[in-house]
DNA sequence: GAATCTTTTGAAAGCGCTTGCAGAACCTAA
DNA sequence: TTAGGTTCTGCAAGCGCTTTCAAAAGATTC
């Protein structure tokens, strides 16, 4: 948009009031109906009649209400998204793509925080109901199967971080068993054979996901699987550094560790370097999500990395779909490794 | 809300009709302008109706239409907030500390991010402006101080992260001049002599302060500003490794670092690493913002605080006022230092 | 108890747009 | 040219709520 552009929207907007369906209608001599028709290409209308129509608009500058226009139509072109909290990196990748995706086809996303707990919500999802959203994106929800179920009965909803399958639900896939293997593999592979996890919050799909893949890898390769190499973090920066203090004080030993996400390894790795041990000298770390800030990790984390901006398109693209009573096919590449410094072999 | 609240209110919107105003004004026996009045506390209302029409509205689970609402009242209950990306921790917390802020009063925020260029920064607020929000918040706007004060005369303006003097704008203020020195003041109290900076971005008022802050503390303390110890970053990690290789490769020596904000002090210390300065002991880094992440990088950054979270309640609250007409007051509290191990005394 | 002033309430007219319905306009075939 | 079809287009009735205006109900005074 240019300046100029910006401006006149301005000061129409200042004006209070702005230009309505029906004075386009006047100026251009058809019915406030036709119009209408025109915006909404609901009908065919005659030629001549659409560049009246179109030369009116463009000249009063008309820009249909969206409010009038839900009332009337029952369409709020907003979409509500529940996410859990936006101040985190990895949420925060995900709206932003979500937001892109939307705002391409003109939608606009209503953001809610939910902070993992279900009571709030349940009250998010009421608000973003009473705003008469068209569909909820719902961002790694803590709420039951059912509850989920039951309110894609009144709209479309996509969810990310678990799957479920339903009428009018979309689960994008972003499992992470998958990912977990990935990471596990690695390390192993690396000559490690004593290899701790910190897991994420144990009830979350996406934690557990994480776990199992990180078991399925130790089977593949025979390895045991140790309850005293398995500590529980709650994804944060924090969780991480308790959870990798109570490992090393769990005397068993490792030699590497995979956090259940980036930022569990953070902490992770300062709990280390508070006991003097090195990374990856004395012990490797492996993350999971690659967030923008993994790279400027000292050292660089080797993480697993997924398309954070991939979820959120995906997820949009599938909310769109869903609405257009279309299938949605959008599937987010699956995570491959970021390979930097915080991992190395292990020394023989 | 518990669950079958939501539940109830899921299966409302699903039957398309949800309970009306009309619906409950004839339950409670009364007219709709009444049960209108009661909703909105406009006029005093017998006792004894007032009552009544509160029984119904529980008992149906009546829940006024915010979309019919805006439309009659022309109030739309959404306020727009403009930002230049949602997936940086910075504006990640300030975006969840306004949904809360707003949230609180009812309103919903429509969130929108510019990229830092003023033209996607038009399309935004041309967006919002078609949305009939309410006011807008614009969080560190690379827009011109006219164009913004243009916009003020249609709706209320919150601004965060420069300072603007108008009718209907506020901004909310965040003079970053007094925690640069801070930090400078720190670094120099340390025995350090030759303190660096990394810049941001050179056009932003914000990042200006930053450098005036550095430069007011230098002369302050009698020392002489060295061209050659400013490096200009753009707030990323990035960036930030970027300018300390120029520094380091400037050849002008240096004992500290103070970067213009954490994510680029991040990448200061990854490029010090590379090189195999130790930080703290080689060169001393302080940082800006406290992102959550700091304090578990490697060392734990000394940086300067300010509370993010204040920021957005601070937007909030004053665009809240400025709605009301009422004259917003709201300050954000000075900025702290947080001290952690980055940065030590000069060894003499 | 009548007259006057307040307070409370309801009827009705929108807010700006969509849409079902039916009349108008146009087209084809006879 | 006219009947019979189609294809446009306008009228008018909403969507669910707010708000003005004037009437109804109470309160107050003499």
């Amino acid at each position: 948009m240019r300046r100029s552009d910006l401006e006149r929207r301005v000061t129409a907007a200042a004006a209070g009031s702005a230009v309505t369906l029906e004075m386009v209608a006047r100026e251009a001599g058809v019915s406030p109906s036709t119009v209408s028709r025109i915006l909404n290409g609901t009908a065919k209308v005659r030629d001549a009649k659409v560049r009246a129509v179109n030369a009116a608009i463009s000249k009063l500058q008309f820009m249909p209400d969206p409010v009038a226009r839900s009332l009337a139509g029952g369409k709020s072109m907003s979409i509500g998204v529940m996410i859990q909290t936006l101040d985190s990196p990895f949420f925060g990748g995900v709206v932003a793509a979500l937001e892109k995706g939307l705002m391409r086809a003109n939608y606009s996303g209503l953001f809610v925080s939910g902070h993992w707990r279900e009571n709030d919500e349940r009250r998010c999802i009421g608000h973003l109901l009473s705003r008469r959203v068209e569909g909820i994106i719902l961002v790694t929800s803590c709420l039951p199967d059912a509850e989920i179920l039951h309110l894609s009965r009144s709209v479309p909803v996509v969810l990310t971080g678990r799957s479920l399958v339903g009428e009018n639900v979309y689960s994008v896939d972003v499992d992470s068993t998958q990912g977990a293997r990935l990471a596990t593999d690695y390390l192993i592979g690396q000559g490690h054979r004593r290899v701790a996890f910190i897991a994420g919050p144990v009830d979350h799909p996406d934690a557990i996901q994480r776990l199992a893949g990180y078991k399925a890898s130790l089977a593949t390769h025979k390895l045991p699987f140790a309850k005293k190499l398995v500590a529980v973090g709650d994804y944060t920066d924090f969780g991480g550094q308790a959870a990798m203090n109570q490992l090393l004080d769990g005397g068993e030993q490792f030699t590497a560790v995979f956090a259940a996400n980036d930022q569990t390894a953070y902490g992770a790795m300062l709990a280390l370097y508070r006991r003097g041990v090195k990374v990856p000298n004395d012990v490797s770390v492996v993350g999971y999500d690659d967030l923008l800030t993994s790279a400027f990790t000292i050292p660089p984390l080797t993480t697993v990395h997924r398309s954070i901006e991939g979820i959120g398109e995906c997820a949009a693209q599938a909310m769109l779909d869903l609405i257009d009573r279309r299938a949605p096919v959008a599937k987010v590449s699956p995570a491959t490794l970021a390979v930097r410094e915080s991992a190395r072999p292990l020394r023989s």
